[in-house]
DNA sequence: ATATTTGTTCGGTAAATTACGAATAAATTG
DNA sequence: CAATTTATTCGTAATTTACCGAACAAATAT
């Protein structure tokens, strides 16, 4: 899986912030902690029909992909954008759209 | 596998875009695409190194998240972009990402 | 010290994705 | 009509994703 000559650095990291806003739930999520800022998981449990594993598994993916970090407040996890990767993201998807 | 209540239309709409540019090939597909308004699946298998009923799989994928179209030219096909859809997913995005 | 709260990790299953080569389809060229 | 070109579809295998409930870990509260 490696199209190194082929396919630039921006085009993979886009990829990769794409296949991660690839699902409602995770959609979900990102666009509740850009308008809020931050929320603990515990609140979207009681939101979303999922089971708390399940959301745990989104959550780690967009951690994984660097767009959400969680900051421990026991025994709660606190969790916001990142905003570096976030902006790199926007940065990369205006760029890539606006052609 | 139906969140109706908790996630937007426009949540749904968004997840199904990002997860069709969510791999290295298909965004250079749409990047290249994007810039020079269409090309032949031809043209691709001879620059990406996959095999071409990887790439078709690709482009299908593509089509059926509504990004690309194709059009006969016996005996080949040509693709461009849907820019109907192309621009919609453009809205979403540059909306979400605004916040 | 024990019970409670909060979330992650584990184990398992079903479905989807990615990839390839071979077979097929459809039109054109010789 | 046969051979060639172009791209999709089929058959198959390996990997990843999505989902759940149960078990676990860590801190707080009783």
């Amino acid at each position: 899986m490696e199209y190194e000559e082929y396919i630039t650095e921006r085009q993979k990291r886009l990829a990769r912030y794409a296949k991660a806003m690839g699902h409602p739930i995770r959609m979900y999520v990102l666009e509740l902690l850009s308008r809020q800022s931050c929320c603990y998981s515990g609140d979207l449990t009681e939101i979303l029909p999922i089971a708390k594993s399940t959301l745990s598994q989104h959550l780690k993916e967009l951690k994984e992909a660097g767009l959400i970090q969680g900051e421990i407040q026991a025994p709660r996890i606190k969790y916001c954008l990142n905003w570096e990767n976030w902006n790199e993201a926007k940065e990369l998807f205006k760029h890539f759209m606006s052609d």
